[in-house]
DNA sequence: GCGGATT
């Protein structure tokens, strides 16, 4: 019932925001004209009420890193985590940092933007996956979180603990992502008095409700539904009246449609700016241009810090991680190819482990497939292969219609994994860190450009090596080139799988053969709803006729089929007309839907709202240097110059 | 029939 209540605010709530945004913008953009000659003077703090030694302390650290950015290219911006005791972080935090967590020197975004999160100022950040955004964005969360509760009370640590009075707010868009920025700021915190607390979807509201009672509660990192579920809910004895900062993790994703819906309703729950100053603070790896236009509702825009250590005219991914395209002739020659590749590269490593090259990991690898049933149907067919192989890596898979307690149990066996093979979907294809990954499969397109660049950040991080391959059939090439441009993507051609042509009568590579085997076995279920699964939005921008006829093409030469799957009449009707050869039923002997370990189904969820798809190409280009009105505008500028030069006319690479 | 996100 709560469900369908926020559903229907969240929808009223789309449309408030559609009516009202375009008048909004530019009375915000006339208002920070006039605002920015003050913008020096006016700080969020200044008009909170503080005790003064604190206030003292305070602006020991703001001016401190006023003076780093004021006077940039004459002072080094600090680079040492033994060094921010001189903007004001006291000394239990750096030690849990240095000593508890191991790290010494700061990378560009955790020294770029310390200092202006530690001054109370908004932050956009932007920078590379893997290299330590959340870390950047906590350590200045926990230590405004330790100023203000000292300030409040120097007996604070002797208090009575209380979940009424959360200091800030971590929103993650997925529960994995959440319980990872949760163990990380209670490592951080381990020794300093602040309590953090979880709040995901899927796990026991009581118990958790229970533990924020009993422990109290300083930051709290969530999920957006269980945020609101618990914000809503005066008897959760959860609440956040003084809120100071409320930190968006992935913040293109929060502001997408769907998620900035049930953000609109957080806010509302939250103290209002007017009365509660809040600091903001946004980053993620891609900015896109259209969400640095919402982010204007979320930051101050005389009082923000843009940080990008990304060049506008550079791509967010590594040059160290190689990426790959592996064209296969159809269908039927991916799921081949992928074990075969597999097959290599467990050789490879074998090899590299035996001449005792200190680099050499053991293969590690994420394949991300575009539906869920996808993932069910290749965990399926790689666990039967690993039945007769004991030697292959321990395969796991990861998708949001698994319980809660599996994906959990999944995912952390594969963190501690030192070789194996994670199936997923885009769920994990954001901020999660599993160690020493190796390799990052994609099968069929990605959605879009934004989710590429981040699926291939599974690999590649804090320094470490990796490699990226992408296994697309031919007919998805020519949206392969669309979607991904200025990418350096290298055409793969090694591998004997993905070429093959299974009617021509010519010996099948063993990789084939051994895919045909499994698949023979598998339930029907299964591959039935691989097949529908690719016909529904997930293979969006390929012609729907060249789709269904490789998948018959692989029922009938891979999966053994007499004939396809058959689907039903009214999901013929849901598709463009004239589709041909598709096997239609009547309505009435539908099979039941859903396999495997589900969470109980809730309703529909229609995901026809999200926009999914290439974002389309804006902007202007400019040799002259031109002058902004604004950060903000400046901002929105630099997140659109990626587009711009990476547009339609960019040369593609393979 | 199409990632994810509270019961």
């Amino acid at each position: 019932m709560m469900k369908t209540g926020l559903l229907r605010h969240a929808a009223a709530a789309r449309l408030a925001v559609a009516a009202v945004r375009p008048a909004q913008l530019s009375s915000i953009r006339a208002s920070s004209a006039v605002l920015s000659a003050s913008r020096a003077s006016s700080s969020p703090l200044a008009c909170r009420p503080a005790a003064p030694a604190v206030l003292a302390r305070f602006y020991s650290a703001a001016s401190a890193s006023a003076a780093a950015s004021s006077s940039a290219g004459s002072s080094e911006p600090i680079t040492r985590f033994t060094d921010l005791p001189k903007l004001g972080v006291s000394d239990s935090l750096v030690r849990s940092i240095t000593q508890g967590m191991g790290y010494e020197n700061m990378t560009p975004i955790q020294s770029m933007t310390i200092n202006a999160a530690l001054a109370g100022k908004d932050v956009v950040a932007q920078a590379k996956t893997g290299t330590g955004k959340t870390l950047a964005f906590l350590t200045p969360i926990v230590q405004r979180i330790l100023n203000r509760l000292q300030e409040e009370d120097s007996n604070w640590r002797r208090r009575r603990p209380d979940a009424r009075d959360i200091q800030a707010i971590v929103v993650s868009p997925t529960r994995e992502l959440a319980e990872q920025i949760s163990a990380e700021a209670k490592r951080l915190c381990q020794g300093t008095g602040v309590v953090v607390q979880t709040a995901v979807g899927g796990t026991m509201k009581r118990m958790m409700l229970h533990k924020a009672r009993r422990e109290g509660c300083h930051l709290l990192v969530a999920t957006p539904g269980r945020l609101y579920d618990l914000l809503s809910d005066p008897e959760s004895g959860i609440a956040a009246p003084r809120l100071a900062a409320l930190v968006l993790d992935e913040a293109d994703r929060m502001l997408e449609v769907g998620f900035a819906a049930e953000l609109e309703q957080i806010t509302e729950l939250l103290p209002s700016r007017s009365e509660v100053p809040r600091q903001t603070l946004l980053y993620s790896a891609t900015l896109p241009k259209d969400v640095v236009g919402i982010a204007r509702r979320y930051i101050d825009p005389k009082n923000f810090e843009f940080v990008q250590t990304v060049r506008a005219d550079e791509t967010p991914t590594h040059e160290r991680v190689p990426q790959y395209i592996v064209p296969c002739r159809g269908f039927q020659n991916i799921a081949p190819a992928v074990l075969e590749f597999v097959r290599n590269e467990l050789v490879a490593a074998k090899e590299a482990a035996k001449e005792e090259n200190p680099e050499a990991l053991p293969f590690k690898a994420v394949v991300f497939l575009p539906t869920t049933a996808a993932v069910l149907f290749y965990t399926y067919l790689f666990q039967r292969i690993r039945f007769h192989d004991r030697r292959f890596p321990r395969i796991y898979d990861m998708h949001s219609k698994l319980t809660q307690a599996t994906r959990t149990k999944n995912s952390e066996a594969f963190r501690n994994a030192q070789s194996a093979i994670l199936f997923s979907s885009d769920v994990a294809a954001r901020g999660m860190d599993f160690p020493n990954v190796t390799h990052v499969l994609q099968v069929h397109l990605p959605q879009d450009r934004d989710i590429y660049i981040h699926r291939i950040g599974r690999t590649g991080r804090a320094g470490k090596g990796g490699q990226a391959y992408l296994f697309v059939s031919n007919i998805e090439i020519n949206t392969a080139r669309r979607r991904l441009p200025g990418l350096p993507i290298q055409r793969c051609t090694s591998i004997e799988s993905a070429e093959v042509d299974v009617s021509d009568g010519a010996a099948l590579p063993p990789a084939f053969q051994e895919i045909r085997e499994a698949s023979s076995m598998a339930p029907h279920e299964v591959l039935k709803n691989m097949y529908t699964s690719l016909l529904g939005n997930s293979l969006k921008g390929v012609d729907v006729q060249s789709i269904v006829d490789e998948l018959n093409e692989m029922t009938k030469h891979q999966w053994g089929m007499d004939e396809p799957p058959a689907v039903s009449r009214r999901f013929l009707d849901s598709l463009p007309r004239g589709i041909s050869g598709l096997n239609v039923m009547s309505e009435s002997h539908r099979s039941p839907r859903g396999v495997g370990d589900r969470r109980g189904g809730f309703g529909d969820r229609g995901f026809g709202d999200r926009g999914f798809g290439d974002r389309g190409f804006g902007g202007r280009r400019d040799s002259q240097p031109r002058r902004f009105k604004d950060d903000f505008e400046r901002m929105e500028y630099m997140a659109g110059q990626k587009k711009d030069r990476r547009g339609p006319r960019a040369q593609p690479t393979f």
